[in-house]
DNA sequence: CGGTATATTGACTCCACTCAACACCAGTGG
DNA sequence: CCACTGGTGTTGAGTGGAGTCAATATACCG
C-alpha cells in the first residue's frame, strides 16, 4: 500500500473494518458515494477551531458528528473536577454518543478540525429505510468497541512506561502506515495524553523522559516522535521489560518459592 | 415501575435504550415480537454450563451471541499470562465482537447460562433488508459503548475503594430495580471482579474488607451484598471520602501554597 | 469428611501521586 | 529590546497505597 496523502474531503467519510472483510486489517472507507451523498444531504459542515467545545455533557443531543479533518477529544468531567479523556477521534470517526437525548461526555477539538453535523431526526429515518447504511454504522460502532477495549488494556496496566508506550503504538497505527522508522504525529497536549492513559502529567512526563533517555523513542518536537529501538519497544508493550537501570535487587528467594520454581 | 420477575425466555431478547426515548432511563426490550422471531429463525439455542468457554480469542468468528439467561464474562489474555476482564454480560446483552473474521477476546459463562447463537452469514442479509432491525442493533452497540465508558471511569480511578464501590454500584443498577436497602447479586468470583476493576485479588479483598469494617456495605454471603450507608457510599463514588481512620496529616502548607490559596 | 480452589490477612517493597520549583515559549505592552 | 505574564512541560523530594510474596482461612465439591 503506497503512502498517500490524506485527501481533504467535504463529504462525510467513515472508516472502519467491514464485517465480511477477511483481508488484512487496514481500515477502509465504509460508505459508497451514494451513501456519502445521502448523509451530506441531511448534514451540515461545521468548522471547529482549536479549542472549540463541540458539545457539553448533558446538553440536548440532536446530532452525531462525523469528523472529516482534525482531531477531537471526548472526555468526562468527574465530580472532583478532574477529567479523563475517553478517546481521541480522527478523520473518518464518529462521535456524539448520547443517552436519553443528552450527550454523555464533552467533545473538544484539540487542533483545527472540520466535521459533519448529522441531525438524528433526519438520520434515523434514513437508517430505517436503508438497512445497508445502518449496517455500515454498525461496523463503525464495532470499531468504537474495539477502540475502547484497547483503551481499557492501557488503563489496566500499572506501569507508566507501558501505558505511555501503548499510547504511542496506538498513534502509530492510527496514522497512515509508513516506513518502520518514520515520524509519527502526536496531536494532543501532554495533559490530554496523561488523562487518556490515566496518569498524572508528571508521571507521564517522567515515563516519556525515561524512554527518551534509554533511546527507545525520540521526540523530534513536542508533537512528533519516532520509535528508535523497536525490539525493546515491543518488549515494553508486552510487559516484559524494565528499562530502568536499577534492576530489582535479586533478593534471596525463600524456600517455598524455590520449590515452586523447580516444578515449572 | 413494579418490580417484576425476570422472565425466562427462549426467544432472542435484546435490552437497551432506544434512541428516541426521552423517558427515564430504564433499559427496555428493543425487539418487536416479529423481529425476535426472525432472529430465532436463523439462530440456535446453546446451553452454557458454568465455566464453558463460548469462544476463544482469534478463533474463527461465525456468530454473535445473545444472552438470554446467566452471566458471561469476556476477557483478554495478556502476553504475560495475566488476563483482564473487559466486561460482564447479562440477559439481554450481546457479545461476540470480531475483527477480520476472528474473535478479539475470550468469552466464558461464569454461571449456568443460555444464549442464542446467531450466524453472521444469516444475520447480515437480514439486517441489510430490515433497516429498523439494524437500528436496534445499533442501539445495543451504543449501549456497549456507554458500558465501556463506565468501565474506563472505573479503571481511571486510582483508589481501590473507589473502584470496588463503582463496581458494586454498577451491579446494583444492572439488576432489576428494587428497594433502596435490598440485596444485590454479585455473580462473579473475586478474581474476576479484581481483573475487571484492574486490581490484584488481594487489593480488592482489602478494599472489600475495609468497606465492610466501616459499615458502608455488607456481604450476606460471597455472592450477595447490600449497601448499608448510602451517604458515605455516594461520597466514595464521588471520590470525596476516605473511610480510613488514618486521616492525611494536615502538614503545614509552605508559603507558596498559602499565597495561591488566598487568591481563590 | 477430605482435598482443592477460592478468599482473606499480613509484611514489605516500590512506584505513582502530591506538592513544589523551575524551564521554556508565545504573546503583550512598556 | 526587556519585563511581565500565563500556559505548558520538565524535574525534584517525600509519602502513601497497591503490588508481591507468603501464610492462613473459608467455601466448594467430590
Amino acid at each position: 500500500m503506497p503512502p498517500r496523502r490524506l485527501q481533504i474531503t467535504t463529504e462525510p467519510r467513515i472508516t472502519g473494518v467491514p464485517f465480511r472483510e477477511r483481508s488484512r486489517g487496514q481500515a477502509v472507507s465504509l460508505l459508497s458515494t451514494a451513501q456519502s451523498a445521502a448523509l451530506a444531504a441531511i448534514g451540515t459542515i461545521v468548522q471547529l477551531p482549536k479549542g472549540t467545545i463541540v458539545y457539553r455533557a448533558k446538553s440536548a443531543a440532536d446530532s452525531v458528528f462525523n469528523l472529516v479533518q482534525g482531531v477531537v477529544k471526548t472526555y468526562d468531567v468527574l465530580p472532583d473536577d478532574r477529567s479523563i479523556v475517553s478517546g481521541f477521534h480522527f478523520a473518518g470517526d464518529m462521535f456524539g454518543l448520547a443517552e436519553h437525548g443528552h450527550y454523555v461526555e464533552w467533545a473538544e477539538a484539540i487542533i483545527p478540525s472540520v466535521a459533519f453535523r448529522i441531525p438524528l431526526a433526519a438520520l434515523e429515518p434514513l437508517l430505517d429505510r436503508d438497512g445497508a447504511l445502518a449496517v455500515r454504522f454498525l461496523c463503525k460502532a464495532a470499531d468504537g468497541l474495539r477502540q475502547n477495549r484497547r483503551h481499557a488494556r492501557i488503563l489496566a496496566r500499572n506501569d507508566a512506561l507501558g501505558r505511555f508506550a501503548m499510547l504511542l503504538r496506538q498513534l502509530e497505527q492510527q496514522g497512515p502506515s509508513r516506513g518502520p522508522d518514520s515520524v509519527t504525529y502526536f496531536p494532543m497536549s501532554r495533559g490530554d495524553a496523561a488523562q487518556f492513559i490515566g496518569l498524572t502529567l508528571e508521571a507521564m512526563s517522567r515515563a516519556s523522559s525515561t524512554l527518551e533517555r534509554t533511546r527507545i523513542i525520540q521526540f523530534i518536537d513536542r508533537h512528533h516522535f519516532q520509535v528508535v529501538d523497536h525490539a525493546r519497544f515491543e518488549q515494553l508493550l508486552a510487559g516484559a521489560y524494565q528499562p530502568a537501570v536499577v534492576r530489582a535487587k535479586p533478593r534471596a528467594l525463600p524456600e517455598a518459592a524455590l520449590r515452586k520454581r523447580r516444578k515449572t
